[in-house]
RNA sequence: GGAGGAGUGGCCGAGUGGUUGAAGGCAGCGGUCUUGAAAACCGCCGAGCGCAAGCUCCGGGGGUUCGAAUCCCUCCUCCUCCGCCA
């Protein structure tokens, strides 16, 4: 969550943020004084009970004092329940407070006022009209949209032979390329319970975004509790850490991991229906690392870089794009969007988002270190990004690398992962 | 799924109703000693809120009581045995 120190710097966000912020001041300082006026009630009862652990039991001393208690008691439970709700009602206003973007993010509205930063190689020319790669998959036979469609529903696709084979590839592909710079390999679970969404961020605020498990469940199960399919390895490799203090000593801590994610798109009707670019599951390798907040911003670079180094392995035409300050997702506080070259859509698309949150996500999730033996416990900061999304990865392939007769070459990077197949053609 | 057992500070581990925020040990930090180190000895050494005084926290939540780490209920987690399973 947001530092109650930066409040000020959330407000660059513009929009309902502002009143989002007046509203928890006004209740955090109702907090606040509640909180003085019950810990001084809290230090008479203390003071009195230490006094009547001397006295004799069957004096009348005792009995006097017992009774007096009896109400200060009372009124201390009443103050506790009514500092509980105002605790809960700051916590819960405080989980919808965004994070406040890094000086360095431009301002804008939308996604059309982000900077492009550089663009990497150059758009490949074709002597033919490129397809799109939902035609090309359909007509090599290595995309089924309707065999997903009739097995599970819309936004769930079945993928063949080379398709299957490239996604398989990609991911080891990917993993082997980031363990090789440093990153350790994680394979974590794909369900994520109700607290750890929260602690990256992506609850309470997007709940209609996820896909939710329905269990039979006693009444006092703990909401906490509540599963979800996790919608990015973000959720599982980040709270590794979640309610540790780890070792200064230790960061920065390097992660990658390979996980499907599922998202529910709700209120994406109608954007991106055909094709693999917006599923309800895709395979995406993730980034994540533990910082010290001095070494944050040159580490979130260097994670770009890394996601980057995927692309150019692969030989694939991209620019990258700094988020403005109307684009930047909720819990950033500075994020570059991977955008690769799609030439059957003649456009660029999102394939990876490298974000920093500082301590964003530490706050919420507890994530701390010692910056020295006997220093107080400090918030790291987490960095993460896709290194990077499978399925736009095979979609930027297809369009990029086909050929006029509609096949489709192989990158030579990706061959080792394929068994040495060298060009994907129609199967008989 | 059935039957037992256990959850205390970075770690181990005392503690069954009243100076216990918590003995003791290990690790860590500072110091004495030493040419230096080790050993030994001395001191410090959990976290959160608050300007502070102070308050809160012994897996989570609730209850009993003037008072709970200690008693009761419930949830979660871990361990052992049986069953089942990839």
């Amino acid at each position: 969550m947001l530092d109650p120190a930066r409040m000020d710097d959330v407000l660059r966000r513009g929009g309902d943020v502002a009143s989002l912020v007046a509203a928890w001041k006004s209740v955090d300082e109702r907090r606040k004084s509640g909180q003085r006026d019950l810990d001084t009630l809290r230090a008479q009862r203390n003071a009195a009970n230490e006094r009547m652990s001397k006295l004799d039991k069957k004096s009348t001393e005792f009995t006097t004092a017992r009774d007096e208690l009896k109400s200060l008691s009372t009124r201390i439970k009443e103050g506790e329940a009514e500092l509980a709700k105002l605790e809960t009602t700051a916590q819960d206003q405080l989980l919808e407070i965004p994070n406040a973007p890094h000086a360095s993010v431009p301002e804008g509205k939308d996604e059309h006022d982000n900077p492009v930063l550089h663009t990497w190689g150059t758009k490949p020319t074709y002597t033919f009209t490129p397809k799109a790669h939902w035609e090309l998959g359909e007509s090599l036979g290595i995309l089924d949209f309707e065999a997903g469609t009739r097995i599970t529903g819309g936004r769930f696709t079945v993928l063949r032979g080379a398709a299957s084979k490239l996604t398989r590839g990609l991911i080891s592909f990917m993993l082997d390329l980031h363990t090789q710079h440093g990153y350790e390999e994680i394979w974590p679970p794909a369900i994520v319970k109700r607290a750890s969404l929260r602690g990256t961020g992506q609850l309470p605020k997007f709940e209609q975004d996820l896909f939710k498990l329905e269990i039979p469940r006693g009444p006092d199960h703990d909401p906490d509790n509540d599963l979800f399919l996790s919608p990015t390895a973000e959720v599982q490799v980040t709270n590794l850490f979640n309610d540790q203090i780890v070792d200064g000593d230790n960061l920065p801590i390097r992660y990658c991991a390979y996980t499907p994610c599922f998202r529910a798109e709700a209120g994406a009707a109608g954007k991106d229906t055909r094709g693999l670019i917006r599923q309800h599951q895709f395979d995406k390798v993730e980034l994540v690392k533990l910082t010290t907040p001095d070494a944050s911003y040159g580490e979130l670079e260097a994670l770009r870089q890394d996601a980057e180094r995927v692309l150019q392995t692969l030989g694939l035409h991209y620019r990258v794009v700094t988020l403005c300050t109307g684009d930047l997702g909720f819990h950033s506080a500075k994020t570059y969007d991977l955008e690769v070259w799609l030439p059957g859509q003649d456009a660029y698309r999102e394939i990876s988002s490298c974000s920093n949150f500082e301590d964003y996500q530490a706050r919420r999730a507890k994530i701390r270190y010692r910056p020295n033996a006997g220093d107080k416990p400090r918030a790291v900061h987490t960095i993460n990004g896709s290194g990077i999304a499978i399925g736009r990865t095979l979609v930027a392939i297809l369009e990029q690398y086909q050929q006029a007769d509609g096949s489709v070459v192989v990158p030579s990077a990706l061959r080792p992962y394929v068994g040495g197949v060298e060009r994907i053609v129609a199967r008989s």
